[in-house]
DNA sequence: GCAGATAATTGACCTGAATCAATTACCAGG
DNA sequence: CCTGGTAATTGATTCAGGTCAATTATCTGC
């Protein structure tokens, strides 16, 4: 069925529109296989249940891209499911359009995550997947992920967990929230993921625009705006432009409904 | 943080014919080993893509339950994953408590559909699963599953699948849509499930409430009445209590934004 | 068949967030 | 340094759907 090799190419079709060049991508394109067992995501990516001699197998399969520029997609809706990727660095959004032709965003991926798994029951990709930032991604070829994890219970089980924590999430999205609750899960979110990524807990950029944010949210980019500032106003944020700051993680926490109310 | 859900790929309520007085006593645990061969469910179960030698492999670590009343749980929230289950006869519904005490339905599960893998992840099931109607599933250890499933890659891939499904349907059903669209894509989607199961696909019982078709949709129950009302009265639908008919299925499709407006 | 309890429907009203509509802040390119 | 274009903010208004409340069906057990 799915017998692709390790590597098929990156299949990025070049950016639509705007390509703004936030240069200093620096770096060039070094496509030498990745020593995983060295790399700086380390317990984050995915062999992270894997002992020394499973992670070589596992490198063996994989290939890092050259840099993703900001605009660039990674996949598009309707390609032909052969790879997965990892991130490595930088955001990316996936998105579809939906019937009435409007973009809308179903998620952003920071450094460690896996994408393009949502393909595998049709063979083909659902979402467009397009760089928010200069980014840079491994590849794994799905088949020989698959056929990996099918002699390596725990890698196995890690896939499980993956997509087992995707639905969750989008349970999570999906639910009935006001777009408090909202923006206040989406910046906590965020900030346990950069967390988890060794960086500050309490202050980061956003890599994507008010639209992308309000969309994924399903709100208005006017809500977003004006919770923003209201939550400025009250002291639990400082936002400027893209850089976010919080000021009070309970106060965030009550907002997004998950400490009991306090009276 | 997450609210979680029951993994499954379809959720669809339903019940084949109101079995409710089927069950005197009679029958007894039958927890004899069960032939997947020969059993009704046939190409939608989960071995549905394994050669028969790998189906008999297959029955080993499956043991079918007995039947299962209206009321009654299969799993509880927080209870530690052991197994998973299959559904043979019935509805399920899936559902957590949410952070205000309220009951949040995430999905209904009919014949064919597995349930309970919401709990590989964290090793605990995540949401609670009960009987709508007098049901009866096979259960499944996990780890066997899981075992069995490296030594057979058709069987990973379709666990796979599963939850690729499942991803992909909550990120469509996630989105911003109105009371309108939701509850045509909800009696759609109940519709195909039937047909599938090979049912008729205009004519059906609803084995939920009203509150629990609201709490699925994020509506109010007051809203899903008058929206079945107001079809009604623009003859798409005949609803009576738990029974409904889909009288215009063009109309429907456009309520529920499948279909270009008509204009 | 009746009584009490629960589910569903229907109506009146209210509210949170969308929409419409200006500004205002930020770019990137010439 | 302007200049046109996009993104973000802010305000005024509207509306879908929620909430509250009152009936009216349905189911249960006695």
């Amino acid at each position: 069925m799915h017998s692709t090799l390790g590597l098929a190419a990156n299949q990025a079709p070049l950016s639509n529109r705007v390509t703004r060049h936030l240069d200093h991508a620096g770096r060039g394109a070094q496509r030498r296989q990745v020593a995983c067992s060295r790399c700086a995501l380390g317990e984050i990516c995915l062999p992270r249940s894997l002992s020394a001699e499973q992670i070589r197998a596992f490198e063996k399969i994989v290939q890092r891209s050259k840099p993703v520029q900001p605009g660039e997609h990674l996949f598009r809706a309707g390609d032909e499911f052969q790879t997965v990727a990892s991130v490595r660095t930088g955001c990316f959004k996936s998105y579809v359009i939906d019937h009435q032709g409007q973009e809308q965003v179903l998620g952003f991926h920071l450094p460690g995550e896996l994408i393009g798994l949502d393909a595998i029951h049709t063979g083909q990709h659902s979402a467009s997947i397009v760089a928010l930032d200069t980014s840079a991604v491994c590849f794994l070829g799905f088949g020989s992920v698959s056929t990996l994890a099918s002699q390596m219970p725990e890698l196995q089980t890690e896939l499980f967990r993956i997509m087992s924590r995707r639905i969750n999430e989008l349970e999570t999205v999906s639910g009935d929230l006001s777009a408090d609750e909202r923006i206040a899960l989406f910046l906590l979110s965020l900030s346990e993921r950069f967390a988890q990524r060794g960086y500050s807990n309490n202050e980061y950029m956003l890599a994507m625009s008010r639209k992308d944010i309000a969309s994924y949210l399903r709100l208005a980019s006017e809500t977003v705006s004006r919770v923003l500032a209201r939550m400025q106003k009250s002291t639990v944020l400082r936002v400027d432009r893209k850089h976010v700051r919080i000021l009070n993680r309970a106060a965030l926490l009550r907002l997004a409904g998950l400490e009991p109310a306090a009276h």
